[in-house]
DNA sequence: CGATTCCTTGAGGCATCTCAAGGCAAGTGG
DNA sequence: CCACTTGCCTTGAGATGCCTCAAGGAATCG
């Protein structure tokens, strides 16, 4: 599935095209990218920038580009240099095991950032990897840091989001550390559902990008664990479940098999 | 243990004193609390900065405050004001569970900071108590952010300490998603011990600050598992322990024990 | 010196893992 | 178009690692 080895791959652009304004398979892409009239900008980077700011993130120049489905838009070790925004579709990141396993540690939706953890050292510590044909921003840092020097908001923003990034991981810990199998698959589709809802989609029904391995690897149980609790919770009639086509028919319900132990 | 519930602490300063310039305890404290001359500059937030950057950060006013064991230096839900720096001394970051118990998702020990995860929301989204008597710099984060526009190097600075943050929290996950006790508790120690010796301490012998429990929570595992890890690392001569106090006798065989699974 | 807290150790239980088998859907090559 | 492969999911049965419950020891404190 990895087009190269993590620690083997060096070319900082391996998947990235120089040529800004034109997608990576050559298709005609608008010759400027802009922030600003994003359908995405309330939930990506400009999320709360108005006004000049917003304007002056429109001086932001970076490619758009598809990664397909198994593709890696970057691999653990790979030098740092972009930040990337998901346009559509939805990435894995992960962690590589010494054994060969992953650790995926987190899903990457519509709107959501990927590379910031590749700023503490200037390589990235995690993969993404694409589960569906997708479309992302590549942000250069050096120049998205240039523009943060011009505006304290945009820099809060910055900071705010890596904060948010901080505060996500705390409350997975939370669930890797204190929660049942079910109270774990509850909070992973509570939290799909929002996030869908987020994006204009239906909260109660949706598709699964990632596969039973990949949720539990992400959950910390093995996926034998992960049907057998999707077959518990369409026994309870909390939802029903067809491979990778979840319905939530009793979300309280999903809510209360969760909320027993969070806050 | 709290002196305050989490929800209810509204008072942004109720433990940091107004006075800069002395402790909260009366005595006297250096008029002013400067960073290029802190012995703790290459751990801390100066780390990696130099000649006029440094300098720069010796604009930056603040506090230096005692916290005493099992005093709360904020709490969960407090409005975010000041990112905090310990001196001295340890720490341990806590989320409140429904039911009363504690995750701790982190200890901090001189030269490190904490606080960064209320910069997203406003309010510290985890609590802050001292395992035992401490030293902590205060540092009004409106304050850093200003300073931080005038110097591009020091936003970096920033920047890099958030996403060092975000790579600490990935590797945790790894921990608690894929890891059997023993390795929970050798990658424990060792990170403890090198810790122990970037801060010029032993690496081999220490003095655990924290008790099984707390452990335990960090480590996903209850405190008697824990207890017994730790007589089973004894038997098997990896090292000696007596409660808190931990002698590495074969640092090779730990890593050993933690090396099997992570890279 | 009793109360309290923390640690250790044992015994038994249980949630999850491991191993295994089979079904279904999509892709592939004859 | 069909046989075959492959990947993914589900389910069962048994194993096991960690948890739960319980008791006792050691250190600390008022």
């Amino acid at each position: 599935m990895q087009t190269a080895a993590p620690q083997a791959s060096v070319a900082p652009l391996h998947f990235v095209p120089r040529h800004e304004g034109a997608d990576i398979d050559g298709s005609p892409a608008p010759l400027k990218t802009q922030c600003s009239t994003c359908h995405l900008k309330d939930l990506c980077l400009p999320c709360g920038l108005t006004g000049t700011d917003l304007e002056r993130l429109d001086g932001l120049k970076f490619a758009r580009r598809r990664v397909k489905e198994g593709q890696a838009l970057y691999h653990e070790g790979d030098r740092f240099q972009f930040i990337y925004a998901v346009r559509s579709g939805t990435f894995k990141s992960t962690l590589n095991l010494k054994d060969g396993r992953e650790q995926v540690t987190g899903f990457q939706m519509a709107g959501e950032l990927m590379g910031l953890d590749g700023l503490a050292s200037g390589k990235h510590a995690s993969s993404a990897v694409a589960l569906e044909d997708t479309e992302i921003c590549a942000i250069p840092y050096a120049h998205l840091s240039e523009l943060a020097a011009t505006s304290s908001d945009l820099q809060h923003v910055i900071s705010r989001l890596m904060s948010r990034e901080i505060v996500r991981e705390h409350s997975l810990m939370m669930l890797l550390g204190s929660m049942n199998a079910e109270e774990r698959l509850a909070a992973f589709l509570l939290n799909i559902s929002q996030r869908m809802k987020a994006r204009g989609y239906s909260a109660s029904e949706f598709h699964l990008r990632m596969s039973r391995a990949e949720i539990g690897s992400y959950l910390g149980m093995k996926l034998e664990t992960v049907s057998r609790t999707f077959s518990a919770f369409a026994q309870q009639r909390l939802l029903e479940v067809d491979k990778k086509h979840v319905r939530i028919t009793d979300l309280a319900g999903l809510q209360q098999a969760f909320d027993l132990r969070v806050q």
